[in-house]
Formats: C-alpha cells, structure tokens, sequence
RNA sequence: GCGGGCGUAGCUCAAUGGUAGAGCGUCAGCCUUCCAAGCUGAAUGUUGACGGUUCGAGUCCGUUCGCCCGCUCCA
C-alpha cells in the first residue's frame, strides 16, 4: 500500500481542485461567463494527462490487446475500433430503451423530500369525491402503503375508490403524499429528460419530428455496426469492438468535480462472443481491467472491484449474468467509493432489440460450431452473440489519477508533488541548466531538442532556465513530472549530467549521452 | 429538486456601511554552481451577475448564475 492510497479520506478536495485550477489541469467550462453546470475544461497538462490515459487505453485494448495475455480460449484476443455519430438515428434510442425508460415524469413531495415516478403512485379517495380533500397517495409494496390504506379506511370506511394519481391530472392540492403528514405538498410531475435533445436541419422546424439525441453512451454506436464490421472485416466471434468518445447524459444533480459530469468521455469495449463462453469472457475482461487500472498507477488500497448485487443491475444486465465495478475511493466518497469503470453482462440485448426496430439479422454465422458434417467439419450455427461490455469513464479516470497522485509534502519546496506514473505524466522530463550562462543553456537546449524528438509525442519535454534550480524542480514537483536532468559545469569537461527523482528527490550523475536511454526506461520503454 | 454553506487578483485569504489590500504565484532585470535563496521593479479586480436600500454597498435586501456539503437521483 502505497503512502499515497493510504490516506485519500485526508486529501481536502478543495485543495485539489485549486492545484488543477493553479497548475492549469482543469477549469471550469464558460468560467468568464460565469461557468455552466456540470461541464469542466482541460487545461494544457490535464488535456496532455486526458489523452496520456486515453492513448494507454487505445494502446493496451486496440493495438495490443490486453498487452499479450491471451483469452480464456487460449487465443489471443482480437479487438478492433471504430468511431461512430454523437448523433444517430433516433430510432436506436428507442431501441436501447433510452427513449421510453427515461422521460417518466417525477414527482417531489416538499414536506418529505422524497422523490417518486409520477407513474407509480397510487390514490385512494372517498368514493365519488376525487375531487376532494383529503386523497391518500401511496406507492404499492412500501410501507406508505399500508399507512394510507388504514387512514383511508378510518376516514371514508368501505367508501373509497382507488386509481392512477396521474388521472387527477397535475393539481395535487387535495393529495396526502405517501410520505406525508400535510395535504398538498406533492409537486405537479415533471418530466426527466436524461437525454440532451437537439433538431437536426438547419431550416427544418424544431418539431419532434426533426428531434434528434446527443447520445447517452457509446456503445450503441458499436452495436448498430456490429453487422458492418462482421461483414468488412476479418474478425470472428470472439472478438471485440472498442470506442471512445463523448457522451452526453442531463445528470438531475451534476455534482463532485469532474465526477458527475454532463458532458464526458467513454472507452468502451463490446466484446462478442458465444452464450456459452460469455461468462468466462466476463471473468476475463473483470480481471484484467482491474489489473489495467493497478499498472496505471492506482495500485493501492483505494481501487477495489465491487460484484453487483441483483437487484440494482440495469435493464440490459438483467438479461445477463450480472455486472461489476472496479470503483475508486475519492476524497469525496472515502470511505466509500466511485465507480471507474463498469464491466457488463449485456446478453444478448442490444443486438436484439436492434434486430427486432431495424428489421435487420443481427445474428452471426458460425462455422466453428454445430454439429459435424460426413466429412468432420462443423456445419456451422446461427446465434446472436452475448456481449460483455467493460465501459470505463476517462475523466473519471483522469480524476481518480489526479486523487491518487496528489501527495502533500509539507518537507519540500512545493508543499504538495503529484505522483503521476511515468506513462500518464504530462510532461515526461525536464532539462535545466543549473545556471542560465558559461555555456550551459547551449547544452541544454541541445538535450532538450533530442529528447523532443524521442519522446515529444508522448508527453511534453521541458525546459527552462530562469530562476533558481530549487524553485525549477519545485515546479516540475507540482506538475509530475517524473524526472529532472539538469546541466552543470561539470557537464562541459566531462559530459556528466545530474538526474533528479521527482519522488524521491535525490540525485545521480550520468552522462548526457545516456539521458535518452534513461527516459526511455523511466517510461517504461 | 429540497436544505445548509460559500463566491474579493492566477491561488490562499484580509478589509467597522466610508479611497479594495496582503502573502504566494506570474513577468522583467540583477544575482546565482543543486531544491520555491537574495535584491529591485511590474502587471493583475466592473468584489460572480443583475436590481434595490443608502449621501455612500465587497459589506444590508431581492433575484439569478456557479461551486461545496447533506438528502434525492444516477442506464
């Protein structure tokens, strides 16, 4: 356990969040207009630290899949991308359930602060009296039920009628709350539209018909493609689709920083493959994500994979065998924990509900299985494959990542350094001249451009020569950057440079000529 | 959506209803041979926004936007 992980209930988020605002990680979104709810910006290091972990993801799932490890079939694992529409026909979200799931209106009762689905409450009246004071709401099953059952009978006795709370309209005036002691407190419904709403044509009128969706998650995109991929490419059951790329989802209560965002950012994979096996390609994919997310450099005590109980498993899982999160404790949520990525027993959900509205075979042909022909090949076998989905959250990432590096260290300069793993770290090294004259800045500017040039596309390569060499590292403390060469005048008779440890802060001579081998290590090349 | 707290320079925070400030950071110059050193100087604010009370509002009132905490919600 890392000193890191250990203590991340202690870590003042506040303080957090000015390091990002300070060191130019993430502001908030519209902040000269006063920001807007729920969206956040990246600034320069927290945009090169987003697309640090979303290149690792692409890295580790597309190019090299699960870095080598191979299936529980014993094959390697076979996953290719693609890129699809934020905006899609509107049709896949009535497909995906997104549509009619969601809109259900709700209503609030101001006495109890409970929230109900307007649709779900019951009412009792005198019979006859609907229009009257008092009327007797409740929710079918809960105890409020049982309560106003019996308050009903002592009011009106066998007298009553009982129906939809929906069909007195909006006006609850007359209405005791399920969980109320007063008339009249319950809100008329409003609905939640979880999806952001948009019209596509630039002269069409703004009517439903032209209505279109912002989506709520990537993965439609990939099952809608499912066919096309099967069909263009090589691939075969089993095998993977993996996306990232925006999402957008009108959260009630954006809250916790990045956490609870309205518009983020997903890496998704739809892994396909056979009923059978799908629930050994579920331990699979669990395990390994876990393991993912530790070599990243959330290695401690505060990543834990978390099994779903059933009853709060979502609608597409309820079809499957189940879902796990590997979660992350935030100082927000110590000692409890956030979800970072969900890794999903779909089914065969998706591609059936797309089959069943687009009229389209979503099913798969194929000729490893069935049974065997005269001449000992099998004939083949029809089926619509399972699905496991491991659908995690980048700037959720991104935050955890942020929370686990963090770490105050009232004994230097910069009272706080953030403990990036190298491969994440925004800037990967930087090169000083211990002084900015005797013909050092000539030497560093000449480390500088080759390690640019070897390493600039990971990450940023700094330089600086101004201020004190104290005040320098101080700052790359503040900013993660894992290492420190710097130039001095023993640099210039014989070609020695130090290297200065961001977490340890100690130094070592080694000569310039092997800075580059050096970094290449650090990083893990 | 409800309840509570908060909003002043890039950051952290001062300022009795009476001229908006400090520290740090940033920038410039000098200096400087290993951890925010030293010296000199500079820039930075419609006090979140709008309205009201007042001779006068950062301060009081209203509205609104945003952030934090709790409840609620969370595909």
């Amino acid at each position: 356990m890392s000193e890191a992980s250990s203590n991340n209930a202690n870590k003042s988020m506040d303080d957090i969040m000015a390091l990002c605002k300070r060191r130019g990680f993430i502001y908030q979104a519209s902040e000269i207009y006063g920001g807007i709810n729920g969206f956040w910006d990246y600034g320069p290091l927290g945009a090169q630290l987003k697309k640090n972990l979303r290149d690792a993801w692409w890295q580790d799932v597309v190019m090299n899949p699960c870095v080598g490890r191979p299936g529980p079939d014993g094959e390697p694992v076979e996953i290719v991308p693609v890129d699809t529409c934020i905006i899609q026909n509107p049709k896949v979200w009535e497909a995906s359930g997104h549509v009619g799931g969601f809109n259900d209106p709700m209503i609030d009762c101001r006495e109890s602060k409970a929230r109900y689905r307007a649709d779900h409450v019951r009412a009792i009246s005198g019979k006859g009296k609907r229009n009257e004071a008092p009327i007797f709401a409740f929710l079918t099953d809960t105890p409020s039920e049982t309560k106003q059952r019996k308050a009903a009978a002592k009011k009106f006795g066998n007298e009553i009628e009982e129906f939809d709370l929906l069909e007195l309209g909006t006006d609850f005036a007359n209405v005791l709350g399920p969980d109320a002691d007063t008339l009249g407190t319950l809100t008329e419904p409003r609905a939640f539209n979880l999806m952001f709403k948009t019209f596509v044509g630039a002269t069409s009128a703004q009517t439903d018909e032209n209505a279109a969706y912002l989506r709520p998650e990537t993965a439609q995109g990939i099952f809608i493609n499912f066919k096309n991929v099967v069909d263009t490419t090589r691939v075969s059951v089993p095998f993977g689709i993996a996306q990232t790329g925006k999402a957008f989802r009108n959260e009630v209560t954006p809250r916790n920083f990045t956490f609870r965002s309205r518009e983020f950012e997903q890496m998704e994979i739809e892994f396909f493959c056979h009923a059978d096996d799908a629930k050994t390609w579920f331990t699979f994919w669990r395990d390994w994500r876990y393991q993912w997310w530790q070599e990243i450099g959330l290695a401690g005590d505060n990543l834990i994979l978390r099994n779903h109980d059933s009853d709060e498993l979502a609608h597409y899982a309820k079809e499957g065998e189940g879902t796990s999160d590997i979660e992350y404790r935030f100082p927000f949520t110590a000692p409890g924990f956030g979800e970072l990525e969900g890794i999903a027993h779909r089914g065969n959900f998706d591609l059936t509900q797309h089959e069943e509205h687009s009229k389209k075979k979503m099913q798969y042909f194929d000729t490893t299985r069935g049974e065997l022909a005269p001449n000992g090949q099998p004939k083949g076998e029809w089926y619509t494959p399972h699905c496991i989905e491991p659908s995690a959250g980048l700037d959720r990432g991104v935050l955890a990542i942020i929370c686990e590096a963090y770490t105050p260290d009232e004994s230097r300069a910069s009272k706080v350094y953030m403990k990036f793993h190298p491969r994440v770290a925004p800037i990967k090294a930087a090169v000083f001249p211990l002084v900015n004259k005797d013909g050092m800045p000539e030497k560093a500017a000449e480390l500088h451009q080759e390690l640019v040039k070897k390493f600039g596309h990971l990450g940023a390569i700094e330089t600086d020569a101004k201020q004190s060499i104290g005040k320098r590292y101080a700052r790359m403390d503040e900013a993660g950057c894992p290492i420190c060469f710097t130039i001095d005048g023993d640099t210039l008779t014989d070609g020695t440079i130090t290297v200065r440890d961001r977490d340890t802060a100690e130094q070592k001579r080694i000569p310039m000529a092997q800075a580059s081998a050096y970094l290449a290590e650090v990083l893990g090349m």
